[in-house]
DNA sequence: TGATATTTTTTTGTCGACACTTTTTATTGA
DNA sequence: TCAATAAAAAGTGTCGACAAAAAAATATCA
C-alpha cells in the first residue's frame, strides 16, 4: 500500500484517490476478505485524516465492498459461494441486456474494433502459451467495451461500478483465471459475430451462456472443493 | 425539511439519518433534480457539521442520485427521459429474474402471504374508489416481497438500493401513480399464480410483461408530451 | 457602457481535537 | 485460580477551524 502525500500528481480529490486505492487493495486481497479496518490506521498509512478516509469508506459501503455497524467500524466483506453464484446470476441477465443493446446501438466501425481488440486478445493468449486470458480493465476488456457500446449508462454504472468488482474479488482470492482460454476467446468472436449481423436474440443467447458457462465452472470447482474436504475426514 | 436535534430518538449515527433523510427529500423533489446542493446551507438546517452532511452525500452518490465534482460540491441528478427507459430496461430483466428465483426459492407459506398481500392491495384500490394503486414501501411492496422471495441479496440490493428509488423519484416529478390499477393488480395476481404453479418460465414472462407494459406507458406519455410540445408551436 | 482585472466573499476539501462507545487490561473478591 | 468489576486504552462519530478553489462583487480601463 502506497502513501499518498505528493498532491501534485492528480486533480481529483484525496477523498478520490483514497477511495481507488482502497477499492483496489479490497479487490486484490491486500486487505483480506473478512477483516476489520483500522480507521487509526489507514488514515496513518495513507497519510490522511480520518474525516477523508470516512468519505471514501462510505462510498465502499454503498459499493457493497465493506460492511458497517454503528461504533463499530467497517468490515471487507467476505463473499461466500452463496453470494458469487448470486452475483454470476445477476451477470448472466445484465450482460445478456447489455449485448441485446449493443446490437442496437452499436456502429459498425465501433464493431470493427471489436474485432481488433480480438485479435490483439488472441495474440496476448498465444504469448502466453495459451495458458490464460488476460484482460487488462477498461478500455481492453471485452465485456467493458459491449456495456459501453450497449449505450445504457445505468448498465456499466451497475456492472462496472459493483458487479465486476466483486468477481474480480473472487478471482484474486481464488488465483483463478478464465478457464480454457482459447475456448472463451472463440465465445467472444461468436458474440461480435452475432452483432455484427444484428442478431439480438442470437447475441443475448450466446452472452448468457458464456456467462452462465463461467458460473458452472465455479460451481463445479465448489463441488471438487466439498468432495475434497470429505475425503480429507 | 426536519431539524434532527435529539439524539435519543434513534440508535443510528447521524450520518445514516441525514443519509435517509436526504434521499428521501431527493426522491420527493423537496430539493428538485438539477439543483446544486449547500453544504453549509443543509448541514445548519440539519443542525449537524459539514463533515457528517459528506458522509451522507459520498453513499448518495455511490446510488447515483447525486453527482460531485472536484471543487464544485454535489448536484442532484436530473433524470432524463432516456436514463428513465435505461432504467426500466435493466428493471425488467432484473425483475424477471427475481420472479425466476422466487419460484425456486419461495416457501408455500410465503407464497400464501404474497396472496394475502395482494387482498389488502385490492381493498386499498376499492377504499381510493379505483383510481390508484399505492404500494407502501417495504414489506407492504409486492414487488419487494417478491425480491425477497427470490434469495438472492444482490438483487435486492440493486433494486430496493437503486433503481426503484431512482423509479420513485420519476414518479414524484411527474406525478404518475400506476395507470389503471385494477388491471395491475390481475397481473399481480397472475405472477403469484405462476409462483405458486412453480413455472419459472411463465413467471418470468409475466413479470417481464408486467414491467414492459409500465415501460410502454411512460413512452407514450412522452410521446404525447412532444406532441403536445409541437402542437404549442 | 461594456469588457476585463482585481478584490472580496462564499464554498469546498481536509485537518486535528473532543466526546462517546467499545475493547483491552488490571484489580479485586470468592 | 477463576470470575466479576473497574480502569485505562483504543476506536468511532462528530465537531469546528484552516487553507485552497470558485463564485460574486467591485474597481479599472478602453
Amino acid at each position: 500500500m502506497n502513501t499518498i502525500k505528493n498532491r501534485n500528481q492528480e486533480a481529483s480529490p484525496l477523498t478520490d484517490r483514497i477511495f481507488d486505492q482502497l477499492q483496489d487493495s479490497i479487490i486484490k486481497g491486500e486487505i483480506p476478505a473478512g477483516s476489520k479496518i483500522s480507521e487509526p490506521e489507514l488514515s496513518k498509512t495513507y497519510g490522511v485524516s480520518r474525516g477523508t478516509l470516512r468519505e471514501a469508506l462510505s462510498r465502499l459501503e454503498e459499493r457493497h465492498l465493506v460492511i458497517r455497524a454503528p461504533n463499530h467500524g467497517a468490515r471487507v466483506i467476505s463473499l461466500s459461494y452463496e453470494e458469487l453464484i448470486e452475483t454470476y446470476q445477476i451477470r448472466e441477465v445484465l450482460g445478456g441486456l447489455g449485448c441485446r443493446l449493443a446490437v442496437r446501438n452499436m456502429t459498425d466501425s465501433e464493431i470493427a474494433e471489436l474485432h481488433k481488440l480480438l485479435d490483439e486478445h488472441e495474440k496476448s493468449i498465444k504469448e502466453d502459451q495459451g495458458l490464460s486470458y488476460y484482460q487488462q480493465e477498461g478500455e481492453f476488456d471485452f465485456h467493458y467495451r459491449i456495456l459501453q457500446g450497449s449505450r445504457n449508462k445505468m448498465l456499466l454504472a451497475i456492472l462496472d461500478g459493483g458487479l465486476y468488482q466483486l468477481i474480480r474479488m473472487y478471482r484474486y482470492q481464488f488465483s483463478t483465471d478464465s478457464p480454457r482460454p482459447l475456448l472463451a476467446l472463440k465465445e467472444h468472436h461468436r458474440i461480435v459475430d452475432a452483432i455484427e449481423e444484428r442478431d439480438e436474440d442470437l447475441a443475448e443467447l450466446l452472452m448468457r451462456r458464456h456467462i452462465r458457462i463461467a458460473r458452472i465452472s465455479v460451481e463445479q470447482r465448489h463441488k471438487k472443493a466439498l468432495a475434497k474436504e470429505k475425503g480429507d475426514v
